[in-house]
DNA sequence: GTCATTTATTTACGCGCGTTAAAAAAATAT
DNA sequence: ATATTTTTTTAACGCGCGTAAATAAATGAC
């Protein structure tokens, strides 16, 4: 590495003796040079350090080399394992990943989309709030930047949606908890942001059905993102007033069971598949801690790696015929039962 | 909002009847004209919709009104966390916070810092890997931008520092462990990645020293930043083996406590201050799910809020003083002691 | 060694905005 | 009404790079 500071492209294509709109080639595509200028200038660029402005790379472009990636609240170990997996394969892709959270407000969600579109991303990978989204806000960013929307879909916004199986969730869950023992009442907030939430209880409805079995919803009061709180105040409640309808219990999601889990823990109550335990607990999702809890939890687990896989293959695909799929594509992966000692 | 689109600050200028160099002395500082030109501009700005091209504002510039934030793991709930809070303290100062993550490892925080660098941001809060980071490159990042440490101190790097103050987590969790029941034995893994174990190990030997009580360090194996499955493993391994040299554990931090909490409910260990508990476990962080641990986690809590403030005041401080302060700083913050169930 | 082809150079313009200096206009003071 | 101050306008240049066209040089096939 060499003293001189380098200002700008001319000058350091001067330096090396190339011309500037080669250098400029160059870092457009390196392929695009002979190897033999390559080797000269990537050996130049070991010796001085020069970086394009990206400000002034950017300028004139219509489109970045950068992919926004928007979930709803990243304090969420959920969000953030995806998060982690969708950037790291984003680099791999040579694209530069931009990552953003809307802590779970819409504002924020609104405001990160403006500030999305004016840096010109080649594609977005949404996770919206949900519920609590501005869906005409969305609709109208959509239409203006190459968008995959995924965990949350918002029917008819962006160009697909890449996300989890519900169904599939519940349906395993449901299934083994009722051949290993008692009925499964569901457990869920009463007013869910996440559109998931009430797939999930929609599914419980239809299969309970479909086996012929008597359903139990129990909804809890809470709002908010601290869903771990929210579940063990409704766990304590319906627990201490022996309002549980069964002694098997299928929470809508992990967040909530590690509440649920907090509150018999307090309160005494045995969890667990063994003889001696007075309830089963299960849920859904297969949260980053799951394995952790005491008991460990019995859950249905998100196909991570397939879902941030497929989300960003498609948003590829769209980046490379310009922005526009011949229509719009929901895809589903199914979950894959864990079981562990809850339930 | 009207249908034609604004191409650029000139075209919008004229639309509008105003100069072009006033909308652009508008966007610098509202404040710099005229009070009816100003609501004149801003009726405008309702009106169509027209932002200014970020690229090209700040491809002169100097610096940004960016301000980047680099954690190592923001996959670790205690990341997430304070990375939630600064963002909301940048957004409220008018700044464009941008969020980066390590994922523990050295070649992502080099890259990162890279591009970093030629996002010309105002300052970044730096929270390093700790023992497996660059310092020479960290150190050479700091040299160009202002640049302000957090959580983990690398010696001299940086403007200044901002975290925790280790010996108050340890003088407190000790001195509580061992005036309500055994004296506690110090559980971490033998190569911590983050320097804040090392500081915690060195004050427990310390504080049981001035104690006059004999000290227990038990080091476990694992790499990397799943602490919780490193816990677990240790404390399988420790437990099985019957070498715990006290019935009371003192955690380096939390994760490793939920690993731990987790091998005691598997072998039939009961965890708790109550009498017929065979076993205390207590640490350090106050992570966001300590709360929800059975039984809920005693354990020394980080000032969130402190920390975030005080850093983020510090990085305006920087800022506003052009890049430099007079000598580097180093402030701390006393934990809290939070009394929970499991000791 | 010649000719066709690929690659590099020269020259020049444009992008959208920051910025500045001088001139003009508007607001305020006298 | 005039002088003074403040604000806006006009005109013009620069930033660092993308890009295009014409020209020159290097390469490769025969």
């Amino acid at each position: 590495m060499r003293y001189k500071k380098i200002k700008n492209m001319a000058e350091f294509a001067a330096l090396i003796g190339v011309s500037r709109p080669t250098v400029s080639k160059y870092f457009n595509d390196p392929e695009s040079v002979r190897p033999s200028t390559r080797d000269h200038i990537e050996a130049a660029l070991k010796e001085y350090d020069y970086r394009p402005n990206i400000y002034a790379i950017n300028q004139n472009r219509r489109l970045t080399k950068t992919i926004g990636i928007v979930v709803p609240y990243l304090a969420d170990p959920f969000f953030a394992e995806i998060a982690r997996m969708l950037e790291r394969r984003c680099i791999a892709a040579g694209f530069t990943p931009s990552l953003f959270s809307s802590h779970g407000e819409q504002v924020l969600e609104n405001n990160i989309l403006d500030n999305l579109r004016s840096l010109k991303p080649a594609g977005v990978l949404l996770a919206p709030l949900g519920r609590t989204s501005d869906r005409k806000h969305i609709e109208a960013f959509c239409h203006d930047v190459p968008t995959i929307l995924f965990d949350s879909n918002i029917e008819g916004v962006g160009a697909a949606f890449v996300g989890s199986d519900n169904f599939s969730f519940v349906s395993q869950t449901v299934e083994y908890l009722s051949r290993t023992g008692n009925v499964p009442c569901f457990f869920e907030m009463k007013d869910p942001a996440n559109p998931n939430a009430n797939k999930r209880r929609l599914a419980y409805l239809e299969i309970m059905n479909r086996l012929n079995l008597e359903p139990h919803v129990i909804k809890i009061d809470g709002k908010g993102w601290s869903f771990e709180e929210i579940g063990r105040q409704g766990a304590l409640k319906i627990l201490q007033e022996k309002a549980l309808p069964t002694n098997t219990v299928l929470c809508s999601n992990d967040r909530l069971a590690i509440g649920f889990l907090s509150a018999c823990h307090e309160l005494g109550i045995s969890v667990g598949r063994d003889e001696g335990c007075s309830i089963r607990v299960a849920s859904h999702d297969d949260h980053p801690y799951a394995r952790y809890t005491c008991p460990s939890l019995t859950t249905a687990a998100h196909d991570y790696e397939s879902v941030s896989d497929y989300a960003l293959s498609t948003l590829f695909r769209l980046i490379e015929s310009g922005g526009r799929l011949e229509k719009r594509e929901e895809t589903v992966f199914a979950a894959r039962l864990i079981m562990r000692d809850s339930a």
